[in-house]
DNA sequence: AAAGATATTAAACCCCGTTCAATAATAAGG
DNA sequence: CCTTATTATTGAACGGGGTTTAATATCTTT
């Protein structure tokens, strides 16, 4: 695929953006510095991206795309039994968010747009502009398909039994989001405080998998993975 | 208590920008609102408060009075269960969260400075008058609060038996917050994909909190009240 | 009533995202 | 190859809005 000099300059701002809104933070990093960084004139980015919300937008878009491609990793391994896969899906999730600060942050981010979105009354105060923003749409398709997968190894797990079969797979794998993505958000709040809370809280990661999988568990072993042909989708 | 004018105009202040920033969001509420809205001049507010920031920060303070208030009024009560005690806070902590968006949003914000503030790079970014302000250090403290008091509700469980007695009292209550937070952050962005999947969603919330009580029973019957005197603190 | 502290205002300031008119570079067509 | 449209690129100007400031008014205190 030969790339255009418009999709590689694209791509170079993009790039640029990344770094800075990782070191610096969104709202620290002026248009200016992206600018600079790229060897380009401020006017120029305005270019290329109608305006900075549209620039975070095209990183947010990153972010879920290597986001669903997590998830489609460890869907598409065969043998595993569904809490096996869930639980592994737990694990990238927690190192994904944690090795990408600013991938997570506009995630987040992109979420809370989201929620303004469905509140009638809150829904005009959205910069228009991200709504026309040509990945607005493609993003809430990618976040809508990370729920298909998601919902799927449940589905896997409550037909090969490794997941309590009473449980119904949407609202337990929205449930298990829920958990990752206030993880995360504790995460670092929590373990700040300092003083005696601190230290028992180092071992909440496997704690918190641990009860995650309490949760699912179901009639057959949980880690010791369990072959079964799925007819999903 | 007779109250300054000082602090009754500072309290009027506040009152407007709550009202403002729950109508129209935070960004979208210039200064010039809030003080055209108070009857006063717009260089006033920075008499009464620091900046915008520091407006907002008292708002939080604001938010999280009234939650650490909901945790002390659960915990107090007699004659529960620690994991009905756990279930009432979830469902005080749901209705509490969509009865107030700004408050949440205001939670949720500090918490995500916080998260920045323990990361040495990112924590310079962070505009020092929020470090600075009478406000923060105060915060930290009521969530360091509330986290105790969560704590010991799920210490009573293991001592009564409702949940069960091999899980730790600390990871426990911190991963059933970290479902709480996440479930407030999903309900909006999976609610709103309309089609098949928001049909199913509708009973997210006692599927959600069913499993949450799932993963914590113990011995004893998890919705009949269990009196127990629980020796605390 | 004078001196000092406290409130209050309107205007100025400045940062920064955004727009715009002018210019250069490239591509297309005859 | 020269002309003409199209696409890139720039620097300067614009404008919104948070913040500062100098001047003024309103108490307090003695």
């Amino acid at each position: 695929m030969p790339i255009s000099a418009r999709e590689k300059k694209s791509k170079l701002i993009l790039d640029v953006a990344i770094k800075l809104f990782t070191t610096k933070g969104f709202a620290s990093t002026k248009m200016e510095d992206v600018a600079k960084e790229a060897g380009i004139s401020k006017g120029l980015t305005y270019f290329y991206f109608k305006n900075k919300e549209d620039l975070y937008m095209a990183v947010t878009k990153k972010a879920f795309d290597e986001f669903k491609s997590i998830f489609r990793e460890i869907y598409k391994v065969k043998g595993k039994s569904g809490l096996q896969m869930i639980t592994d899906l737990a694990h990238a999730y927690i190192d994904f968010t944690q090795a990408n600060k600013i991938y997570y942050a506009a995630i987040l981010n992109f979420m809370g747009i989201v929620q303004q979105y469905n509140n009638e009354e809150l829904r005009r105060q959205i910069d228009p502009l991200i709504l026309e923003s040509e990945h607005f749409q493609k993003l809430l398709e990618i976040q809508h398909d990370c729920g298909k997968i998601g919902i799927q190894m449940v589905t896997m797990g409550l037909r090969d039994g490794s997941i309590r079969p009473e449980l119904q797979a949407e609202v337990t794998f929205y449930t298990i989001w829920s958990m990752l993505i206030g993880y995360e958000r504790l995460m670092g709040p929590v373990g700040y405080e300092g003083k005696e809370i601190k230290i028992h809280l180092e071992n909440w990661k496997p704690g918190f998998v641990k009860l995650m999988q309490e949760m699912l568990k179901g009639t057959i072993q949980a880690n010791k993975p369990q072959v079964v042909q799925a007819s999903l989708f």
